[in-house]
DNA sequence: GAATTCCCCAGTAATTTACTCGGTTAAGCG
DNA sequence: CGCTTAACCGAGTAAATTACTGGGGAATTC
């Protein structure tokens, strides 16, 4: 697994079409505007999200971005892998030989680590976020006028 | 949360000082043939590490690094927080303003996402790492006549 | 047919990664 | 005491990645 930046763009621009696409789409402009990054920048992200059909594009005028699948189909998982090329480095040695097992033992713990990383990741989907987010809006919102910054306190009550 | 290849070479680095560290120092010249880094490219994540106190040095002919403190003690994220910087990109806005709610939405819950993964990566110790790893292996070799491979077990016993 | 927007690609600045190379300091050993 | 081993330290740099610039094209709408 990996998590870059690139990833975060993907994944908080991802985030924008969810929000936004649901009267319309969302023309890269104004991602790029929302966002702060780079309008060939963003094409370039998005010829990857749109090879793995996470993305929708409709041309002309009106035109923008769709998410390719409903949000709750979309996991984080998916939208870093379309953009971090996710290169194999397990690739060295298929079963360790009892000669060099040092190398092998400290590679096949991170695969697991790594594995673990990418089943949780796996497990988020847009739609979770979007939730997620929108509940805290909610109960930050309810009734609170001073205690609204120690919402923590009683999140974890 | 940022996860990269150096974050991927610390983790293996302690990994294997975890996995090696029971009977004496590890040098960095076995890490780096182990696993395939340049010393002084080591001493450099290791500078890193040991400013984080999760190693400590040992100088002089038999010398090397142990573990800062019990591998049950440092988590995933310790490691990789040390080498990777981390540095807030949240700062922007601490409540979003309904006027440009955009940006500040799909950041906090970015925001939101990477400290799960945090979280995450806090619960996972590399004691949690190696115990999967020897509980794999052994349920890999249950049945196996050739138990030579292992030393790994009755090293850790 | 003109504006809009996705689409595509080549080049490149900026940043990060990873390394080379030069040393110093502490500790062990004969 | 010298000698070796290894951690420590820092400047410089190749390589890779990130992020952007700029040039076009193709589909769609008005």
């Amino acid at each position: 697994m990996r998590l870059s930046t690139k990833g975060r763009y993907a994944v908080t621009a991802m985030l924008d079409l969810a929000l936004n696409g649901t009267e319309g789409p969302v023309t890269l402009a104004d991602i790029s505007e929302n966002q702060g990054i780079s309008l060939s920048y963003l094409e370039q992200l998005f010829a990857a999200l749109r090879g793995k059909g996470l993305v929708r594009g409709v041309r002309g005028p009106g035109g923008g971005y769709y998410l390719g699948r409903p949000a709750d189909e979309i996991s984080i998982a998916d939208v870093i892998c379309a953009v971090d090329e996710w290169v194999e480095f397990t690739r060295c040695n298929p079963r360790p030989s009892s000669a060099d097992t040092q190398r092998g033992m400290t590679h096949s713990l991170w695969d697991d680590l790594s594995q673990q990383i990418y089943d949780f990741l796996t497990k988020i989907t847009l739609a979770d976020l979007v939730k997620r987010g929108l509940e805290r809006e909610a109960e930050r919102k309810q009734g609170k006028s001073a205690e609204d910054l120690l919402d923590l306190n009683h999140r974890a009550a």
